[in-house]
DNA sequence: AACATTCACAACCGCGCAGTG
DNA sequence: CCACTGCGCGGTTGTGAATGT
């Protein structure tokens, strides 16, 4: 059908990104938004597609990415989201604040998959350590002046959605991730994970603006009632009659 | 010390969906 | 209704670093 390719390749600049590109971007981005990633590159100057600043942005230059390794709770949270939600890596993403679904990915790759092929709680990677999280930039934006501030800004469709933090797992007696039981319609969940829960009990919508404040928001017993509440609500789909 | 292997992760690719004229 | 565009997502690849032999 026609399809253009999503930017000319002639004389756009690939691979990995340089100081100076994440710079321009990071500055273009804090300047007009990002409303439009096709025409963004023209308009900052950079020599890449609108596709590949989208990436470098939402996986790397976001100020509210949480770089470095994953928690113990973060790795279980995503082995239990992955087990009900399959590989929808944003959706995951989206219940992880700080991370990607990019990184996520990666994770679920490179050890996490293999934790549990083996099946070996104790099955000990190889590497004994694991390198820092790698920095080909330095972007520190804590810098009060560097710092990206776009509050009206959405960063992205799946980021906002922020709700909780990983939280831990004793939930998972009552869900068995291999069983194949029950089958979860995907509007359940959409319906489900769009909705944040305040510890209060009430219902924020993901355009509510309090759910960028919970983005940031350490992992609390609000997260555990979110989990709670999810969960009961799986389980009681399961004696809901087929639609 | 040198080479081989494995790992981690950034980045790319292509497809599908939603919005728009 | 159709064609087209832009965006987002998931899968895959490339490459440098870490570790093992």
């Amino acid at each position: 059908m026609g399809r253009s390719p999503c930017c000319e390749k002639m004389g756009l600049n690939r691979g990995p990104w340089t100081a100076e590109e994440d710079m321009t971007l990071i500055a273009h981005i804090e300047r007009h938004g990002h409303s439009n990633w096709r025409a963004l590159p023209k308009q900052a100057g950079l020599l890449r597609c609108g596709k590949s600043c989208r990436l470098r942005w939402i996986n790397y230059l976001r100020p509210d990415i949480k770089r470095g390794n994953f928690t113990g709770e973060e790795e279980d949270a995503i082995i239990q989201l992955h087990a009900m939600l399959g590989n929808r890596w944003s959706m995951i993403a989206a219940r992880l604040p700080g991370r990607t679904d990019n990184e996520i990915k990666n994770v679920w790759h490179t050890h996490l998959k293999k934790r549990l092929d083996s099946s070996m709680p104790s099955a000990a990677p190889k590497r004994k350590t694991k390198k820092p999280a790698a920095v080909t930039t330095v972007i520190t934006h804590d810098s009060p002046t560097s710092a990206p501030v776009l509050p009206e800004q959405p960063i992205s469709s799946s980021a906002t959605n922020y709700s909780m933090a990983s939280s831990s797992l004793e939930i998972t007696e009552s869900f068995s991730p291999d069983s194949q039981e029950f089958e979860i319609d995907d509007s359940f969940w959409s319906e489900t994970l769009a909705m944040t829960v305040e510890s209060s009990g009430s219902v924020m919508e993901a355009g509510d603006p309090r759910v960028a404040d919970r983005a940031s928001m350490p992992s609390s017993n609000a997260d555990m009632d979110f989990w709670v509440q999810l969960f009961m609500q799986a389980g009681d789909m399961q004696n809901l009659p087929q639609i």
